[in-house]
DNA sequence: CGCGGATTTGAACGGAGTCAATCCGCGTGG
DNA sequence: CCACGCGGATTGACTCCGTTCAAATCCGCG
């Protein structure tokens, strides 16, 4: 996911300019022409494809360190829309330099084949998710992962907030929001976690995390 | 997903050897270590997510021309099992010298990345179906898939021979073999398709295709 | 020709969806 | 300052799609 000191301060090297986004801006739509990669320095930002006639599905949730639009490569187009979920700010890494810069510089070119592969390897954890877990399993991995990477980045990994809505965390794990909601509550009242709106805090990770290995 | 043969040509000069597969028999075992990817050649191919249990998931179903392997590169070992389907035929491409090749010849380079890319557009795809479709619309739009990838490769794109089982296209699909087998009679019933085994002729491709984008 | 895996089909169950009512928190404007 | 409005969240009742369990049949292959 996110990348070495080392390496950040090569794609230092090759940032063009900075974006500022207000909550709710998008930062790129589905068809938009793709120029650029984009570094997360502040914030955080899901990403959507479209499920025709005007539904749309979360396909990932980013935030500090992440880089996202790798969707964009193969067809020049993104094939998903970007949109801050608070006021944040991306770094903008135009990727004609990039594949200039991964000729002449073989540790980046690694780190890239290593971001797209990643990438890779997360939308396949997503994709059993989906299509082998229970709701009650899938909200658990959810709310573990999430923790794993707070901790990454130097937060609590017990105590968080949600960037997300009820609905978008829904469209996330192939669940109705009511759904979330009823989970959320059950979580609760079997004191795996406490949770007040959008502030999470995991009371029992062990548990919770037996909850997504176990066929309940 | 293929290549041009020009790009063909490119990936003959850095092959190394050939794979003989029998059916039933893997290429690589997730947790093996990463060294190359592979091109299909002759045959087709399932890889396969262990998901706890010993039990997996279909993640993909790789013919004539797929590369495989790219969700090894990041961690340097195999995410998944890839298990010919058939008597199969795969061309190592070892990895240190794609990168190598990469660095030296742009085009080369850039059809890497595109490959990588639309391997997550892909995913974002399967993502789509088991995140919102119903069973019917999963199936409808995997027959589909099906028929689009024969047609590239010259194959009729009405009719062709399932590789896999029902509990393989299940698993793929997020359904369970039962679900996979009473969806095949019911589309032959309203005449959408011929089933036989795994034989299948697609008689109306367009009221199939509608199948995927509507809410039944 | 017979075995074993794959497929089909039926009946009943249950988990998540749907529909609906209510509540909560927060920003906005009177 | 506070009442109002509104989007998000919670909770309940009921429905239905896909699963589960079970049995029968098909079929490829040794």
């Amino acid at each position: 996911m996110g990348l070495e000191t080392e390496d950040l301060r090569q794609i230092d090297a090759l940032v063009g300019h900075r974006i500022r986004l207000r909550k709710g801006e998008a930062l790129y739509h589905a068809g938009d022409r793709f120029t650029a990669l984009y570094a997360i320095r502040i914030g955080s930002l899901k990403t959507a494809v479209p499920a025709g006639e005007g539904r749309e599905q979360v396909s990932g949730y980013h935030m500090l360190g992440d880089i996202i639009g790798l969707d964009g490569i193969s067809t020049e187009r993104h094939g998903c829309q970007a949109m801050a979920l608070e006021d944040s700010d991306v770094c903008v890494l135009p990727f004609e330099r990039i594949e200039e810069m991964a000729r002449a510089v073989p540790p980046l070119q690694q780190n890239l084949h290593r971001l797209l592969s990643k990438e890779i390897s997360r939308d396949q954890g997503v994709m059993l998710l989906l299509g082998t877990m229970r709701a009650g399993q899938r909200l658990a991995a959810f709310l573990i992962s999430l923790a794993e990477r707070y901790k990454q980045r130097g937060y609590s990994s017990t105590e968080y907030v949600l960037r997300m809505t009820r609905e978008e965390i829904g469209s996330y794990l192939g669940l109705k929001l009511e759904t979330v909601s009823r989970l959320f509550s059950r979580f609760q009242n079997e004191g795996l976690i406490r949770v007040q709106g959008r502030e999470v805090k995991l009371l029992d990770p062990v548990a919770l995390r037996q909850r997504v290995g176990q066929r309940a």
